[in-house]
DNA sequence: TAAGCGAGACCGACCGGTCTGTCTCGCCCC
DNA sequence: GGGGCGAGACAGACCGGTCGGTCTCGCTTA
């Protein structure tokens, strides 16, 4: 790995931590042992970095939370799969995220600081959304989920849940309490695909 | 409103906003309209103003959140009511949190940078869980809910739903969608409510 | 006149960023 | 093949600005 790598990786690891604003230069040339002048060899600014270790931060998001999901057939079955993951492959990757989900640190931290680099940030968590409620209507049309399912409902709460489970987990640490929120989620979508008597419109 | 509680309420605006660390004593001078001889008049440091500030918070949120939760007698109404008035009356209040709920913010910004207050905050997140977990089991007890639904699993989803919500709003700021979050948490209940054949254990 | 509140100059530490200097290579010409 | 040269990588002193915090002093009010 060379010194761009490094610089990259710590840095996300630093940023999932202490956050963007929170990460100063020094402590990522300590962590990358190196100096201001192999930094800004390699990076125009610090915003500049942000963007690149976000790039990195998506590609390990999907190598840890996608795997598996395209040899599944069933829409539920890959959810269900996506959930299993980000549980146990990514938000219990303390290689990568020491500080739990570093774009839900991120963007807590940023909303109303810095709204471009913000922005940037929403694009993956709109995204996450969009593929949680793409993959609920396939499931109401292949028929695992009843007609009488509102996409819009279980989206929310599949989402709202999945961000608040990292957010909990980042508060108390706790695994044990990580894999109840996220196995309660599991559960909810079962409940869906076992019964037909949900009200939801 | 004498000058110190001045500094507090517009402290605490700004921390829903920028966070603890990214608001500056300069920011809170300029927003309280004094200078560092009155605020240091009237606290020994930041981190004392910190602890203040979340006292204020913590108050507000019970005067919000709490609102007419006595004279409900079911501990799902409780509940229902609670998700009812965190929706309506606590994140929209932009006059107090402009930025969202205070704690959500602090939280993700100082859990692995000032332990110390990051502790501090965990307490009102473990007592809302309590809440939650304690209504659950009385609801149990009084036949609202089936025995077979496990008081733990919805109060894991009821809490990061509840977390998830809050940051999902901080996000895209969408009413709509937070609406739609936190209806999806109430509907959730009262279907836990009306059907027995829950597998949940 | 005495007390306390608040204004703002000031302090050292640290911030992101620049700039110069040094060291190590690969390449070219003799 | 050996000597010289230039490009790129990296070190670290240094810059202006901002941070949280201190201190002095004048004004207000009783």
């Amino acid at each position: 790995m060379n010194l761009k790598e490094k610089i990259i990786h710590e840095s996300l690891k630093l940023f999932s931590l202490k956050g963007f604003l929170g990460t100063s230069i020094h402590d990522i040339l300590e962590a990358a042992d190196t100096s201001k002048g192999g930094f800004y060899n390699h990076f125009s600014s610090k915003e500049d970095l942000f963007f690149q270790v976000i790039d990195e931060a998506r590609k390990i998001w999907r190598e840890k939370n996608l795997k598996g999901l395209d040899q599944i057939e069933k829409p539920t079955g890959k959810i269900t799969q996506l959930l299993k993951n980000y549980k146990n492959r990514y938000l219990k990757d303390a290689d990568n995220f020491p500080g739990g989900c570093v774009f839900i640190t991120l963007s807590a931290e940023l909303n109303h600081q810095r709204p471009q680099l913000s922005t940037e940030l929403e694009k993956g968590f709109v995204g996450l959304k969009g593929m949680l409620r793409r993959l609920l209507k396939q499931g109401k049309e292949s028929g695992e989920l009843s007609k009488a399912v509102s996409t819009d409902s279980v989206t929310e709460i599949l989402f709202s849940g999945m961000l608040g489970a990292s957010l909990s987990f980042g508060v108390n640490k706790s695994k044990k309490s990580l894999d109840k929120s996220i196995n309660a989620l599991i559960e909810y979508l079962e409940q869906l695909q076992q019964s037909d008597q949900y009200p939801f419109d």
